[in-house]
DNA sequence: TCACGCTTTTACACTACGTGCAAGTTTGCA
DNA sequence: TGCAAACTTGCACGTAGTGTAAAAGCGTGA
């Protein structure tokens, strides 16, 4: 598996400001195949019907090595999702401080919502078929996301006077992950894995419309219900 | 570990008006004594330092049995959990209809607020010391929860006209479950397992203060702190 | 009281998971 | 080139979880 020394050391020096030696080069290599290949017997076998060894023999490495990067096989595919949600908080965190917490989180989500950031993750929820309850690991990746979304409210009401608020903090930042949640839960049983280019806008609207739900308290009470994303066209 | 047949079957009749044959009341009692098991090798062997032959030990079963009430360790500790929420939910369905979501849910945590019931849980919360990310079987609990509340809004939605919007019903239960989860850290990290009027009452006061916040929008902003729970005497 | 059927428990066997360990291999660096 | 650190691998071990068939417990009717 390991790459053996490469005897053309050229390689444009320029195009490597990261320190990428060989050894983290190999990880990342490793690391990849290892997800690949779990995806693969996840869409071939389905989920389940595949075991460590099966992956580890699919990505060319030993069993032990699959340990060595990934705790279970729930972990490497929940790799995918740590991915996105990465790069979601990564987003949010881009956010000016002044803004409000939840349209960060609403532009963060936008910023995501294209077919490259999102196919990933929904062919993962699509061949996992929604059991309902994610995986552990699937799991961890979400309250990961939610505790750096704690911290970074935390943040920005310690720059206001007044002790912050704990549980303020902690409602705020689960309230946002379950709705972000159920935006993509109900994505996902409309368009399954549509990615074209009005089932993404529909993404967005039903991002827009959960943040929009939560800023306003649910206030559609069981009144009417003028909120939107019922029938949205593109 | 069955209960050998009692020589006195008297045991007043009209005192049993549920169907409890004798082997319900033996399977109630395994099931109690496994749990019981459990939660003695938490206290004192701490979390992930005891295996399931340890518990089926000290419940006076074989290995295979416990599995036969219980899929895992973690599912055999979670029953707990599983019970308090399962109560929530009891109480969460006798609202009237015409309630909004937000207070019954308020209403229903409030009723679930007292010493015998929130003792088991909190617990087992202390006990496997908050760490961050519950096992898989205790969030599958609150997701059951999730689901049932979910159920309720639907079917008082439905009463109404107009088309159910799911991203709605979804988003408000996720969230529901989020800010009483977030109440109870909260309220975990303050006090610990301490179940005192005073230590209770302000349970009371955040569960209060969650859905409060659910429910204006988080709109304290950045702006202020003036919502509470950061300082209540009692 | 007994005998018959159904349910539950139990022992056994088996596959798979996850980890510690020590030996072998690759990489970074002087 | 040679050494030290990092990484991979095979092996062994304990544990998880499940299928299966035999044994024990329980309900019921004669």
């Amino acid at each position: 598996m390991t790459i053996s020394a490469d005897p053309t050391p050229p390689e444009d020096p320029d195009q490597a400001p990261a320190p990428t030696s060989r050894r983290e080069l190999n990880k990342a290599a490793t690391r990849q195949a290892i997800t690949d290949a779990a995806l693969a017997l996840l869409r071939t076998s389905g989920p389940g019907n595949f075991t460590v060894e099966d992956i580890a023999d699919a990505a060319g490495i030993s069993r032990r090595t699959f340990f060595n990067y990934f705790g279970s096989t729930d972990a490497a595919l929940a790799s995918v999702t740590h991915g996105f949600l990465d790069n979601a908080i990564q987003q949010f965190k881009l956010r000016p401080a002044d803004e409000p917490v939840l349209q960060s989180a609403q532009e963060a989500l936008m910023a995501l919502a294209d077919p490259m950031t999102v196919a990933p993750l929904a062919e993962l929820f699509t061949l996992t078929q929604q059991s309902s309850l994610m995986s552990h690991s699937e799991l961890e990746a979400w309250d990961h996301c939610r505790e750096q979304i704690t911290e970074v409210a935390r943040g920005r009401a310690a720059a206001t006077p007044g002790a912050v608020d704990e549980l303020y903090l902690r409602a705020l930042a689960g309230s946002v992950i379950s709705c972000g949640k159920a935006a993509m839960e109900v994505w996902f049983s409309r368009r399954g894995a549509d990615l074209s280019p009005a089932s993404l806008a529909e993404l967005r609207h039903l991002l827009i419309d959960a943040m929009a739900l939560l800023g306003s308290g649910f206030t559609t009470g069981t009144s009417p219900a003028p909120s939107s994303s019922a029938s949205r066209p593109s």
